[in-house]
DNA sequence: GTGAAAGCGCTAACAA
DNA sequence: TTGTTAGCGCTTTCAC
């Protein structure tokens, strides 16, 4: 009596006493179904609470009206991504889903080819792909939008921030502060993003006519620990930096915990920039300078792109990269000649 | 020639020159296959780039080793409790899978029961359903868990934050810093967790024998705009309080913005205390003093619950009420008698 | 060791 | 207006 599994289309009919092809013209507000019979059939559905299976409509039809988006983990990045793409989705018609691999290691780049291939013509119309390493040929019949792919040029429409302007913003404003000796505490290597703050770091001080130095070009590997010891490298030379420009808020944030170990002060004694990934980055003591990434406004962007590209209007514009900003906040300051950091 | 739609097990099968039934038995590592058909086969599965549909494998199978979490929107609260949820699911063999309503509004409450069943029995062996109002009874054949229900006691099993003892915290701070006219900005009515702060409040202030004054308590509910308005009644009232508890951040927020255009300093004139919902709420100025939810601990804790509770294990607790901190910051202070804001 | 056939829940011709 | 039928992509007996 009690049904332990779930209600089907069949269960309707039955109990209706129609044919199930009745019950499916009833669901989708099909024509040709006499008044009395439709009153009947939802009253049934109704009583029995009935839903039809998502999955088994996907299967029949191909047109969903979900969108997936492909995280490789829950992160800051991420998840303020999801909160740009939740806005855009509003109003469309669109149902949002989120898949997340968890993070997970051991597949290189493998998962989102996989796991697109296993959703696309069935559970979503189309998908927006927020992972490391967007290495994919556009995919046969399902429309998707790389964000921020760390990889160089690809098939697929994007959507990324301007890194290496933003690198460049960052680092004139350090000149302009009249710091000469600007340390780079750089981003993975092996990401697209990373190596173009590299480029924009290095571009503003040719421009300026500074020197580069190699040995104020340090790894930070977007990673805490190694920020932190690079930076302390960094900041005990003996012709140490007086500003530091790091490629992500994780390696700003450890270099200003460096700093203070030392005894340094931020920003009198050294100045920071740091590159947003997250909302978060301002909580640090002192609020950093930062270079501002529009990270909802990727996520939305990215739905609005997706949805023309399903709806398979010609898109002029498939790779699209938005401006960044440079926020000045508390951890920078003018260079004062008298009270100068190197050789002391 | 090119395969517009995607490829399935039987362009893989007649490729193979094998049956269909062949191919699912190697996907599937089922005995009885000829070691080198079972070659034949995966060398065209790699050629073909083919993967199983997640739609039609579910619509057979009834596992599908995927928990869903169902939200109705992705703002701050929900994409921190993610990122617990992701912790949790990893190495569990789990995927997650999260579904947002989009904050669609109309539907009061029956989004989450819709969509549960459509997925239930198919596409997720669980889910987690952080929604305002939890009001469904078990949902047959499906596991779930909800996530601060807002509402009353319920049958399904919960993840909370124990609203009562973190809003009696703050009250006590307050008082033990020599406050007695502490305003109280209330949350939404129609939320169990904002009635139950609002009774830690009084309790509080009832066991330490400070009367009630209704003058004192204003609406808040959880709006920026209400609750600046509301602030800026209580602030300007003949008998102002020297200290505001906010039933969350967004209303503390509102009251240090409306403090200041007073040109009142907080905390010199005025302490204030938070409720987080986000946590971002330390990036006011002054850092508030709040009290902490542990939102990604609840977001850990329900995917736990869940996966037990699919297990088919016998949970003794299915009803837990995580534990609330205070955590004192820059935006309160000891009341100083003799700058007592009260009657000026 | 392999394949034909039934069926998961649903929809869309086409008949009746 | 209604029901019958075929089939979406897959798995699983059960014959061969």
């Amino acid at each position: 009596m009690q049904p332990s599994s779930r209600v089907t289309i069949r269960d309707v009919a039955a109990r209706a006493g129609v044919s199930v092809a009745t019950v499916s013209k009833v669901i989708n507000d099909r024509y040709g179904v006499a008044a009395t019979t439709l009153a009947k059939v939802r009253a049934v559905i109704d009583e029995l609470g009935y839903e039809a299976s998502l999955v088994a409509q996907s299967l029949r039809n191909h047109k969903t009206n979900v969108i997936g988006i492909l995280v490789a983990d829950l992160e800051p990045f991420s998840t303020e991504l999801l909160k740009g793409a939740a806005d855009a989705i509003r109003g469309t018609g669109y149902e949002l889903v989120v898949y997340s691999a968890g993070g997970r290691t051991g597949e290189p780049s493998g998962w989102e080819k996989r796991y697109l291939s296993r959703l696309s013509g069935t559970l979503v119309d189309g998908a927006v792909l927020v992972t490391p390493v967007a290495s994919l040929e556009a995919v046969p019949g399902t429309p998707v939008v790389a964000v921020d792919p760390h990889t160089g040029p690809s098939t697929v429409p994007t959507i990324d921030s301007d890194n290496l302007r933003g690198a460049q913003l960052a680092t004139e404003h350090l000149l302009e502060l009249g710091h000469r000796r600007i340390g780079f505490l750089a981003g993975r290597p092996d990401l697209e993003s990373a190596e173009l703050r590299k480029t924009g770091y290095l571009r503003a001080l040719t421009a300026a006519g500074v020197p580069i130095d190699e040995d104020l070009i340090r790894l930070g590997a977007y990673d805490p620990e190694v920020s932190a010891r690079s930076a302390h490298e960094l900041l005990t030379s003996a012709d140490r930096p007086t500003a530091v420009f790091a490629a992500n808020d994780i390696s700003a944030i450890a270099t200003v915990g460096a700093a203070e170990e030392l005894g340094l002060c931020v920003p009198d004694d050294l100045s920071v920039v740091g590159f947003d990934n997250v909302p978060e980055s301002a909580l640090c003591t002192p609020p950093l300078t930062t270079v501002d990434q529009p990270i909802r406004e990727m996520g939305h962007r990215a739905i609005t792109l997706l949805i023309s590209l399903i709806g398979g209007e010609s898109v002029q514009e498939t790779h699209i990269t938005l401006s960044t900003g440079l926020v000045v906040r508390r951890s920078t300051r003018a260079l004062d000649t008298s009270t100068k950091g190197g050789r002391p």
